[in-house]
DNA sequence: TCTTTTCTGTTGCAAATGCAACTTATTATG
DNA sequence: CATAATAAGTTGCATTTGCAACAGAAAAGA
């Protein structure tokens, strides 16, 4: 994305009191979705995810956030059972706001308020942009499509046809939702069918 | 939703021309993805799905659309190499919209725009929430799975442990994202585990 | 640096799912 | 109303996937 949140962080010392920054290390949890049904958050600096574990056990990775990506309960209906919460994987720094504080205008007219108002309708474009990918991946109907679109995905987002994962692979089969075994035979098997080359982490698509 | 947005689409004649008004018959195809890169429709009245067909001919049911419902390209990367299309199920009401328009204001400062201006943030929170449910559903790791949380949604939304499904079985199945043979055999498998009643296309949750 | 933890890579086996083919209901349509 | 089209329901069999249990590599932490 274009946009550079930070450049106008700096005004947040002025700023009316409907939004916090807070910092986060790695492996800390930044929340957890559980009756906040306002919350609305901006991920400013780092790397997190959206997690669900459900009673089996299982880890799914719901979202993987980067810079300038937005999360938070408001996005969620309550209907839920499985709990959802948000890990940071390196060191973090998050906004919180109310969602519907944002397009109310804030009393003391602050930059800052104004600033997030007016970028939010393409953070929220990317949001579901990401979403929609997320869909695409998952209804895939076998491993090996799922791996295929993901790193087709990659690869026209970085412009190469070779790339490191920005996942471990234990993660990139939770992001898919299948079987971390599972997907590693048939990471082999692709391999074997020549469509890609893997050394450790990096991708490199034959095709 | 509580919005009604029919009830300032009376003003539409009387609008800026940024906006269309179209009408569609049941099976007609309301839109496909294909570069219009800042459409952005909204479903005034009607049923639609966001379909697509992959290259082995499976159909994948990707959103399914009622009243006051979001959809269009605008939502998309570019990426995506399957076809997107979007097909009324039943006569459908579509404004057409350029997704940057909305925000602007327009020069004759009309009431029609003024509204949708009003209310989009409503309206994309409720997509977000949608897709949201979606990939919850989605990465469930069984079809059972699947069809409990599917049938946990729609209880919760019509409030009652007895419905009847939205869906035809076969259009399930492609919104499931699984084979539709498969999926009728673990619906029976479900009744003979007694969680469920099924008389047709009527669910009843018996837990 | 040494030790512990996490991640990668592999495999056999069981279970779940997809595929194909078919019959019987149900719903559109001329 | 008759007929065509679509959907529901079923089943055997092949394939895919998940599960469990390892060993070795790499990374993190003391």
């Amino acid at each position: 994305m274009d946009i550079d949140i930070s450049a106008f962080i700096t005004d947040f010392s002025n700023c009316c009191s409907k939004v916090q920054t807070k910092f986060f290390k790695k492996g800390e949890i930044i929340t957890s979705y559980i009756n906040k049904r306002n919350q609305f958050c901006i991920l400013i600096k780092g790397k997190a995810d959206l997690l669900r574990y459900d009673f089996n056990g299982n880890r799914t990775i719901v979202e993987h956030f980067s810079n300038n990506d937005i999360f938070g309960e408001v996005f969620y209906i309550i209907s839920t059972n499985n709990e959802l919460l948000v890990e940071a994987k390196s060191n973090c720094e998050v906004l919180f706001f109310i969602y519907n504080d944002i397009h109310k205008k804030c009393k003391i007219n602050c930059k800052f308020h104004e600033s997030v108002a007016e970028i939010l309708p393409e953070l929220i474009l990317n949001k579901i942009m990401d979403l929609n990918m997320r869909i695409e991946l998952l209804s895939k109907r076998t491993t090996r499509e799922k791996l295929l679109s993901y790193f087709n995905i990659i690869s026209s987002q970085k412009l190469t046809k070779s790339f490191i994962l920005p996942f471990s692979l234990t993660d990139l089969a939770d992001f898919l939702s299948v079987d971390r075994s599972a997907m590693m035979r048939e990471l082999k098997l692709l391999k074997d069918d020549n469509f890609i080359k893997k050394e450790g982490n990096r991708i490199t698509l034959l095709y």
